[in-house]
DNA sequence: CCGAAAGTGTACGATCTAGTCCGTTAGTCG
DNA sequence: CGACTAACGGACTAGATCGTACACTTTCGG
């Protein structure tokens, strides 16, 4: 039994810099992606953790730079689960399946972060600008794409002459669509898009809709 | 020279009731869509208009009931365009093209209305739920969609069986996200996809999208 | 074991914001 | 013309909200 470390873990957890800084990051994902920035309320982040808000701002500084943080880690979590992404020993048909199911999948399990990015682009992506350290060109996502095209046109699979980020474009769209306009499209047309009896459906749709897009010839 | 309705327009314009309204709607839809329901505030939109904040609870009661009243107006708009497209004439394929070109189009004009969508989406629909009017099922633009895939599947070119609502929700899926998520996007990846010069070749990639989907033969 | 620094809690304040009170003016109808 | 009502304006308020001052506790190196 871990007997030793009754005391730092069970007994009292006091001064843990660490998990107090990570738990108001879990609870201040939870209130910013609910209500959005604005709608946000520091005292209610507060509220729901161990600590204060003192300790808010001791340790990000304020509403805007805690924020910030919360989207960093969120992207940070889908940038991990790309790099886990290991399409060598497939086929380019099955490796772009492969890609587009990991990001629904990804998505799926993960509103929060879709609605963060909505609430960011409410804002015109002003707080990423802010910050910086977004930026992610010649991204790892980007050349995996693109190496699997390179070698479904070489391979004659894939007729259509199409750019890496392109892909991932429509992929994104439509993950993301079906998570993050859920509530309107329901309401207007009576479906949940996100309804667990619909995942199979959608996840194939998205991959064979990528895969045609791919392996169609281009006319005129 | 228009000088008879000199007085009534140019002279003092002074209580006319309808126009106050459509005001109050023109200034806080800009508003809403740009900082959200919560980061909208009623005293900028004041500002922002000839009249007072007094009647915007005069005429709307209150904040709620206002950014209800502009998104009803931002559906109604998109409804009014599919309302007007008329494909009886064209080939399956054609008007399969036409009507993902219309939705395209009308995103791309109207940024306000996907942002305000965004937001009722954040916002998980429940002004919309509490508002009610908004449902519309057998929609005008679900039985188009039906009715050209019957056609272009009795002819033999859309091999895949497919849902109208799927379809639809396939071209909102690009044409939302193209839209919406431009910052964030462009804020990872470098790429505006809302550019100018990008928007031929996104409005015919959504095109060529959804007609090879509808093409293509279902594996297995 | 002591002093400094890191970490924490409480109470409070300055400001902002939705919404209202009350008075005024323009149009209109008998 | 006179009075009634719809339309309007500006100042004000009650409460919310972000942020801080200050006192206190724990931890840890020397």
């Amino acid at each position: 039994m871990p007997g030793t470390r009754v005391d730092a873990d069970a007994h009292k957890r006091q001064r843990d810099a660490q998990r107090t800084r990570s738990e108001i990051l879990d609870v201040a994902a939870r209130e910013f992606s609910n209500h959005g920035y604005a709608g946000a309320r520091v005292d209610e982040i507060a509220a729901q953790m161990q600590t204060t808000k003192r300790m808010i701002y001791y340790y990000f500084g304020g509403k805007e730079q805690l924020y910030v943080e919360v989207l960093k880690r969120a992207y940070a979590g889908i940038r991990a689960a790309e790099a886990e992404l290991d399409v060598d020993g497939l086929d380019p048909v099955s490796a772009i399946r492969r890609l587009a199911e990991l990001t629904f999948d990804h998505h799926e399990a993960n509103p929060d972060f879709i609605r963060l990015v909505s609430i960011e682009n409410i804002h015109r992506g002003e707080h990423m600008a802010k910050a910086g350290i977004f930026a992610d060109l010649n991204s790892p996502i980007r050349e995996l794409i693109a190496r699997i095209l390179e070698r479904g046109q070489a391979e004659g699979l894939f007729r259509r002459r199409v750019d890496a980020l392109d892909v991932h474009m429509m992929i994104s769209s439509f993950c993301v669509f079906r998570v993050a306009n859920r509530y309107t499209f329901g309401a207007i047309f009576g479906r949940d898009l996100a309804d667990s009896g619909r995942r199979e459906h959608y996840r194939a749709m998205l991959s064979d809709m990528v895969v045609d897009y791919l392996s169609a010839a281009p006319v005129r």
